[in-house]
RNA sequence: GUGGCCGUAGCUCAAUGGUAGAGCACUGGAUUGUGGCUCCAGCGGUUGGCGGUUCGAGCCCGCUCGGUCACCCCA
C-alpha cells in the first residue's frame, strides 16, 4: 500500500466551506449585476479545440495553454478564457437578433507560475456584448463592471480606461502591418516600463533588417528621407530624377533602372525603419498621457494634432467618459491612460482595467474592452462589433478580504438534531425530516458520540437551535428546540409541524441573509 | 520564465549540529448521557521528498515538490 499522500496539482486550490461559500457569494453578486443590466447567462465548454485559442490569442496566452491530444487524436485545450468560446458559439450559430448580451462564469486554465491571486485554475465571470459599436456600449460595459463591484461593497478599486485605436490609426497611416504592427500594439504599455530600446530589440528579433546600423554609402545617405504616406512609386520617380541630375554615366555600366531598383531595395527597410521610429516616438509620448480624464483628453488631442491624426478615438473616449457619469458611476475612481494596451492582441478600441490597491503584484480584478475584429478572425462572414470584460473571481474575493469584510463562517444549518441515545436514531431522523419540511435547515448529528460532546460541538459551530430527542420526546411525539443563546426551550408537536408542509412562504427564522438560490436546486 | 524568503502534529508556531515540544483542535475522564468555564489524562510526527556532509542533521549543502513576495504577465 502506497502511504504517500496524493498532492494537489500546483496552482489549484481546495476550497473548504467558508472559502467556497465566499467565492460563490462573490460570483453570484457579480452575476446579479450582469442580470440587472439585461445580460443573460450562457454556458460554454471547458474543452475547446486548441486552434480556437491559437488563432486569436497573444503569444503570452498561447505559451501558457493547457493543450493535449484526446484519445481520438483531436488537438484540444482547456480554455484560458471565456470570450473566444462565446464568440465561437455565436459564429457557429448566430443569434436571430442583435444585440446579444450574455454573461458566463467558470473555470479557466493557464500554466503560470502560481502566487497569491494567480492560479493555474481560476474562475472568470464576465459579459459579452455583440452588435453595438459606439460610446454608449463602451460606457455600459464599464459602468456594469463598476456596478458589480459596488454591489459587493468594494471601495478601494480604480478603473483605468484607454483606447488602442489611437495607436492603431497611426500604424495604419504609417503603413505598418503584419507582425511588426502586432508587436508594436502589444508593446505600448512596455514602452514606459522598459523604454524604447527594449521594443527595438524585440523588433530586431522579428525582422533583422530593422535597426541595423546604416551603411556608409554616401549615396544612401543623401537619399530622400522617407516619411509616412509616401508610396514607392513616388520614391522611384524622385530617385530617377536625382540620378539624371547627377549624370548617370558616372555611375558605371549599370543602367539607370538597375540602380534605382537596387537603391530602392536598400531603401525599403530604411523607410520601414523610419516609420517604426516614428511610431515608437508616438508611443512614448502616448504612454505618458494618463490621469484625470479631462487633462488626458486635452493632452491627447494635442498629440494627435501634432502627428496629423484624426481625433475620432479620443472623441469616442470623451463621450464614453461623459456617459459613465450619466450611468452614475463613481467617477473619482476612473482615470484615463492612453498608454494602456492590454496584452491580448484582439482589442481594437476602448480597453479598460480595474485594479485594487490591497492585492500586491496581482492587483487586476477585471479587464476588458472592444474587440471588433475577433469575429472575422474566428471565421464570421461579416464583422460584428463586440466588447466585454472578465472578472477574476478569486481576486475580487481577495480584494474584499483585504478591505476587511470577509463573509464570516457560514452557519451550516438552523437546527442541530441530536439523538439522545442510539435507540432513538430513527426518531431523530424523523424529527429532522419533519423540521426540514417545515422550512428549516437541519443538520442531523450522525456521529453517535457522547451527548455532551455533541452539544459542545453545536455550541462552537454556532447553531442557533439544538434539539435533543430521546425517550420523552418520542413518547409525546414532539421536539424541543433549545435556543443556544438563552437556553430556553420551545416544544413543538410533530403533528403541528407536519401541517406546515408544504407551507406557503415558510422561512427559516435565522441564517437567511445569504442568497437562497445557493441552497435551492443543489444535488438534483 | 527570473530572483528572494519559507515548508516541523489537523491548525498556529517553538526547538546552539546532540532525547522533536507548546497552544488550539480531537478522544476520554472529573460529572453513570444535556452545551459554553476549569482541571487531569490520552491520541497525534518518515520535521514536504530524495540524496550528500557529519560520530550525530529539523538545523549545513545539492536537487526536487509545494507555498509566498518582488519582477513578468494577466483575471
Amino acid at each position: 500500500m502506497e502511504r504517500r499522500a496524493v498532492e494537489r496539482v500546483r496552482g489549484t486550490q481546495d476550497l473548504w466551506p467558508a472559502d467556497a461559500r465566499q467565492l460563490e457569494v462573490v460570483r453570484r453578486r457579480l452575476e446579479e449585476a450582469f442580470a440587472g443590466f439585461g445580460y443573460r447567462r450562457m454556458d460554454v465548454p471547458v474543452l475547446e479545440p486548441a486552434e480556437l485559442h491559437l488563432r486569436k490569442s497573444g503569444l503570452e496566452i498561447i505559451s501558457k495553454l493547457y493543450a493535449f491530444d484526446d484519445l481520438g487524436g483531436r488537438r484540444l485545450c482547456l480554455r484560458p478564457e471565456l470570450t473566444a468560446s462565446v464568440v465561437r458559439a455565436f459564429v457557429a450559430q448566430p443569434a436571430p437578433r442583435l444585440p446579444v448580451k450574455v454573461f458566463s462564469s467558470g473555470s479557466v486554465f493557464r500554466y503560470e507560475r502560481p502566487s497569491k491571486g494567480r492560479y493555474r485554475q481560476f474562475t472568470q465571470s464576465g459579459v459579452e456584448l455583440f452588435g453595438a459599436s459606439g460610446a454608449l456600449a463602451d460606457a455600459e460595459i464599464v459602468a456594469l463592471a463598476m456596478d458589480a463591484l459596488d454591489r459587493l461593497g468594494l471601495v478601494d478599486y480604480r478603473v483605468t480606461i484607454g483606447h488602442v485605436g489611437i495607436l492603431g490609426e497611426l500604424l495604419s497611416k504609417l503603413g505598418l502591418t503584419g507582425r511588426v504592427r502586432t508587436q508594436l500594439l502589444e508593446s505600448l504599455e512596455e514602452t514606459r516600463r522598459h523604454g524604447l530600446d527594449a521594443i527595438r530589440g524585440r523588433l530586431h528579433e522579428l525582422d533583422p533588417d530593422l535597426f541595423d546600423p546604416l551603411g556608409d554609402d554616401p549615396v544612401e545617405r543623401t537619399l530622400p528621407a522617407q516619411s509616412d504616406g509616401v508610396g514607392e512609386e513616388h520614391v522611384r520617380a524622385s530617385l530617377t530624377g536625382l540620378l539624371s541630375k547627377m549624370g548617370a554615366e558616372r555611375l558605371g555600366r549599370r543602367s539607370e533602372g538597375d540602380i534605382v531598383e537596387r537603391l530602392l531595395r536598400k531603401l525599403r527597410p530604411q523607410s520601414h525603419r523610419e516609420a517604426v521610429e516614428r511610431a515608437l516616438e508616438f508611443m512614448e509620448r502616448l504612454g505618458g498621457i494618463r490621469g484625470e480624464p479631462r487633462e488626458v483628453l486635452g493632452a491627447g488631442r494635442d498629440l494627435l494634432q501634432a502627428f496629423g491624426l484624426a481625433a475620432a478615438p479620443l472623441e469616442s473616449l470623451d463621450r464614453t467618459v461623459h456617459l459613465l457619469e450619466a450611468f452614475g458611476a463613481n467617477f473619482h475612481r476612473v482615470q484615463l491612460d492612453l498608454g494602456l494596451s492590454r496584452g491580448l492582441q484582439y482589442y481594437t478600441g476602448m480597453v479598460f482595467e480595474i485594479d485594487h490597491a490591497g492585492l500586491g503584484a496581482e492587483s487586476q480584478l477585471c479587464g476588458g474592452g472592444r474587440y471588433d475584429d475577433l469575429f472575422r478572425a474566428l471565421g464570421a462572414r461579416a464583422p460584428i462589433p463586440a466588447l466585454g470584460f472578465a472578472f477574476g473571481v478569486e481576486r475580487v474575493k481577495l480584494a474584499l478580504e483585504a478591505e476587511g469584510r470577509p463573509s464570516g463562517e457560514p452557519r451550516a444549518a438552523d437546527v442541530f438534531v441530536i439523538p439522545g441515545t442510539p435507540e432513538y436514531v430513527p426518531f431523530a431522523a424523523r424529527v429532522a425530516t419533519t423540521l426540514r419540511r417545515a422550512g428549516k435547515r437541519v443538520d442531523l448529528d450522525v456521529t453517535g458520540r457522547p451527548l455532551k460532546t455533541s452539544l459542545n460541538y453545536a455550541d462552537r459551530e454556532g447553531y442557533s437551535q439544538v434539539a435533543v430527542v430521546g425517550e420523552a420526546e418520542a413518547r409525546d411525539e414532539l421536539v424541543r428546540l433549545r435556543d443556544m443563546g438563552d437556553g430556553r426551550e420551545q416544544a413543538l408537536s410533530l403533528a403541528d409541524l407536519a401541517r406546515e408542509w408544504p407551507a406557503e412562504g415558510a422561512r427559516p427564522p435565522g441564517g437567511a441573509q445569504l442568497p437562497r438560490a445557493a441552497e435551492a436546486g443543489r444535488g438534483h
